[in-house]
DNA sequence: ATTAAAAAATGATACATATCACATAATATG
DNA sequence: CATATTATGTGATATGTATCATTTTTTAAT
């Protein structure tokens, strides 16, 4: 499903979008298609040919390496852009984006938002905010992925899950048990022992993929050993 | 040892710095100044306030957290901006940065980056595309580190540091045994025992922190596993 | 030089977690 | 509905690496 789309009337704009004006908008709106994705569809794929700015709207998303060592790198909620890191000045791809949930995403052509970085200083500086950020947290996501164990990594992701995605704490994991052991660094196997102990001892509550949050102190607590 | 400098004339410009013009830089010469760290000087730290943005001239740095848990997030040669995510919005720095050898750095007033931000849309550009290679690479070591084993993990430092940092398969190790450890999440014996074997094998030899790659394409084939 | 202090090497052991094997449950398919 | 397929659970075992303990080497200080 693709429809051209107004960025004057948008509601959902980006930091950075919010910074332009109503002729850039338009422009914006001419060189940009907003695109419907389901659950589990793949909105870019490692290795091919990046052309586009994508924007995720709303929605979640993965953001993952491809191959038997396939590796979950970031998972977001929109809004928020998708990897400018492998599109801006790279030709290639340098990982897939697939939908954790229903997706809205526009997609910008890279050239129109290139010349928004020339011709508006606030919005280049939103962007650079943008990527800043990115990468602050990844730093945070390095050392809290080697400094944890299995119960700590699994506990923080529960709580991103429950805190910065789905804001509740009662929800439908978004992943496989073999997805969740690649986003924190272990085995499906130690996945489902984990979940499990952390069941019996009435942390969470967890049927298949719907999860409870009982105790998120306790969450807390084991994640930050 | 502080110097009031001429940008004008600076050769060691940064690609960013390269797209200012003349009265820019002259302008940017009287909001910077260079500083000299020996080998082993705190550059920032981890939890002090970020007033200036740092451009490492020359030299070697290692971004790292501090404490107990403390861990090597990243390892830079000059020329190149250092943490500029940690400097730009944010308040108070996220990490620390220490001098692995001799290096210039200059102290660039963060006003006078942001103004160039505005003012010069090539400037502009160039500051995000170093903020998405850096996230990239951010990636890359993220899965590098968690998909290899100390061998491969230690094979890929050894590499690093003669063909990204040195250039060269003859080189004193920037780091004891213990950092070393922590820059490849791991443990001093362990770093040990692998440089033991790996000179026993005639892989590489090593005397305390006098290093000479023998056989790079073993260390590759080590580090791609 | 002599002594103290720090860094590195090395062996023995412990432990977290991966791997393997198989059972069971959930989901998809003809 | 039956059957195939895929996802999950769980026990037994293997293994890589951390931890601990001790020795040796290197570096720094008096």
């Amino acid at each position: 499903m693709t429809s051209n789309i107004n960025c004057n009337t948008c509601i959902i704009k980006s930091s950075a979008a919010k910074e332009l004006n109503s002729e850039q908008l338009s422009a914006l709106g001419k060189n940009c298609v907003q695109i419907f994705f389901k659950k589990g569809d793949v909105i870019f794929k490692e290795g091919t040919f990046s052309v586009n700015i994508t924007y995720l709207r709303e929605g979640v998303v993965k953001l993952h390496t491809e191959g038997k060592s396939s590796q979950i790198l970031k998972i977001t909620k929109g809004p928020g852009y998708l990897g400018i890191p492998t599109t801006f000045e790279e030709k290639i791809n340098h990982y897939s984006a697939t939908a954790l949930e229903d997706c809205h995403i526009c997609f910008i052509h890279t050239n129109i938002f290139k010349s928004f970085i020339e011709e508006n200083k606030k919005f280049a500086y939103e962007i650079i905010v943008e990527l800043c950020n990115s990468e602050l947290e990844l730093f945070q996501k390095c050392v809290s992925r080697t400094k944890k164990n299995v119960y700590g990594r699994l506990s923080h992701a529960l709580l991103f899950f429950s805190e910065k995605i789905y804001e509740t704490d009662s929800f439908n994991l978004p992943l496989s048990r073999d997805e969740l052991g690649n986003f924190i660094n272990t085995t499906r196997e130690s996945v489902s022992r984990v979940l499990a102990e952390l069941d019996s001892k009435k942390i969470i509550q967890i049927k298949g993929r719907q999860l409870k949050i009982l105790k998120p102190e306790a969450l807390k607590e084991l994640s930050d050993i």
